[in-house]
DNA sequence: ACTTAGCACTCAAGTTAAGAGAGTGCTAAC
DNA sequence: GTTAGCACTCTCTTAACTTGAGTGCTAAGT
């Protein structure tokens, strides 16, 4: 389609637009030595770039910027191969290997990482939650009336419910506790069923008629058990983005981050582990139809993802964002798979 | 020192002030018909205001704009008695009361209220945890290195740590938190050092190396806990307040209740029940200049105190505000002495 | 001793005009 | 196919001018 210098001059361009956020014009361009043309050829050439859609003029007689097709061609152009030094991986691993033991902590702590080095907003999620087996359980009495359950994952996720639940001892609780994991331990959260649950009645005939009263609250709190949870970081960085600042747009901005479904929307779309990018309107949220969006999965054990999304203004330095969420991405992986216990 | 005019106008200036956000002229005032004083009595009547330090110009030939003095004099002259509707006030106490069992999710959702009902920024609290008594623990393990340390204080918070121990069952992890209750319950949390711990000993002669390992690993743990949970809600709000619309001060705002520190430091200052109003450069916190910040304390039970702060732009609807604030603090007040049950 | 009409004055904000600067498209020559 | 040259276009900045809201002060009225 393009010829080799074409695309070599649609590179400068976007490369030029990307660190200045100023329209390129052809002057600017035909400085460059590697090429050697005068800006009258390059102004040919960009009138060529442009009819075939890859540039544009935000008005006449101004430079030129990236499309969407633009940066479509230019990203998957790039060429990101080993680009993080040695210094910034051993960063990055250590950061994301130190003191913390909960396998969550790590992750947000990644989201974290990734935002501070990316300067754009980073969520991340943790492999969910109601397909996992129950590996664990415990009811435990906080108050007269109140008992906590808390639900252990295979994959260590902990969950806990308040219930309300009065007049029962924490002995009797740790009876209940011990017969409800016997009966449910190795089924997923999602499958508990009434039907497991009354198992309970059958080994501890003696507490029946407290089992009565708990088997309706467990089941109805087990259903209100959310899936993913999300660890959400560098909104801030949207405030000084100038396209986002205008107050209207930030606070759009805000909201969406603060909505689970919009979130689940943006993370449903991810089901394996190479790195997407949807650039300005190929996204489906029309919110984010001036932004692009990495997205990522690193590998839980051996059959789960936890995703990563990465949203920024599509002026954004791709090369250096795209190899740091690698890095990111494959440490997380690494860690999980328990290579480095 | 003011006589009944001055107050009179100063109150019609500020009133004016915080509906229209404009600095206000005299010819506004003069069309008042409570007042029925010409332009030119209001321009002395205002110069004499302006030397007592009750408003000022933003520049020459431009109308007034209380000061911070002016605003205090507006705010302590107010009279909030029995403003809220009866159906405002059946709003908030059935939002607060609706489906939720534990209390902090109560405060949690009358941070969110406050938040949309003020328009403003709001923070919370539920009393410290580490002065509380605890009242339960358990022991869970969530993986073969893995344990979860549940902690129940007496006020129903609950704390939960995951700690790196290995190779121990569950049925062992029961009978250590059974011994660790029966030794540690009643004492605060932070009260728990490892003399108390090592009773353990005692208890569990059979498991001294299990034990042996693990109160290490609970005291290190149990110095990091944190005191306060802040729910935070209603910073979008200032994204759209002109002042703060600027990326640099929405940035530092963000921060600023992203730090818990200056949380704290926000929290430190309320130790009673009342409504409390500090005003620009009353605030210690520098960023707050140019805010209001009303805070406000509700009793939980019957000798612990959970806090409330609000942050605005000094140009807010104090009234209105007072009332909301008061009778949110009032009802959760209520509702943790437990009249509602 | 207050109050008020009147007037000169000030300042911010909006409007207009001019000019500079960056960049383009096109043409004609190389 | 490339390039120098030139007329043209559009944004952005600056300065000058205008408008309008509001003030302070003075002098006269009550």
């Amino acid at each position: 389609m393009l010829n080799n210098r074409q695309q070599k001059i649609l590179k400068l361009i976007i490369d030029d637009f990307i660190d200045n956020g100023l329209p390129v014009g052809s002057r600017t361009i035909s400085k460059n030595p590697t090429l050697g043309i005068s800006s009258a050829t390059i102004r040919n050439e960009m009138a060529d770039l442009e009819e075939l859609g890859y540039i544009f003029q935000p008005h006449t007689s101004a430079g030129r910027i990236p499309s969407d097709l633009g940066y479509r061609l230019y990203v998957d152009s790039l060429d990101t191969e080993r680009l993080l030094d040695a210094d910034q991986r051993v960063l990055i691993r250590n950061l994301l290997l130190s003191g913390k033991i909960k396998a969550e902590e790590i992750v947000e702590k990644a989201a974290h990482l990734l935002a501070e080095m990316t300067g754009l907003a980073v969520v991340a999620s943790y492999p969910g939650f109601k397909k996992r087996a129950l590996s664990n359980l415990k009811l435990i009495k906080i108050s007269d009336t109140k008992v906590l359950l808390i639900l252990v994952s295979d994959n260590e996720v902990v969950k806990s419910i308040t219930l309300s639940f009065s007049g029962t001892s924490q002995d009797i609780l740790d009876l209940i506790s011990n017969s409800l994991i016997r009966n449910l331990e190795g089924s997923t959260i999602e499958d508990i069923d009434i039907k497991k649950i009354s198992r309970l009645k059958y080994d501890l005939r003696q507490f029946e008629n407290v089992i009565d009263y708990l088997v309706p609250i467990l089941r109805d709190s087990l259903k209100n058990i959310e899936d993913d949870e999300f660890y959400v970081d560098g909104f801030e960085n949207f405030l000084t983005v100038p396209e986002f600042s205008n107050s209207e747009k930030a606070r759009k901005m805000y909201r969406l981050f603060e909505e689970k479904e919009v979130l689940n929307e943006l993370f449903n779309d991810i089901q394996r582990e190479g790195i997407f990018i949807k650039i300005g309107d190929e996204n489906n949220i029309p919110l984010l139809n001036e932004c692009s969006v990495i997205t990522t999965a690193y590998r839980y054990r051996s059959n789960d993802l936890g995703k990563i999304v990465v949203i920024g203004p599509k002026r954004m330095d791709y090369r250096g964002i795209i190899s740091v969420v690698e890095y990111t991405r494959n440490t997380l992986s690494d860690i999980f798979s328990g290579i480095y216990l």
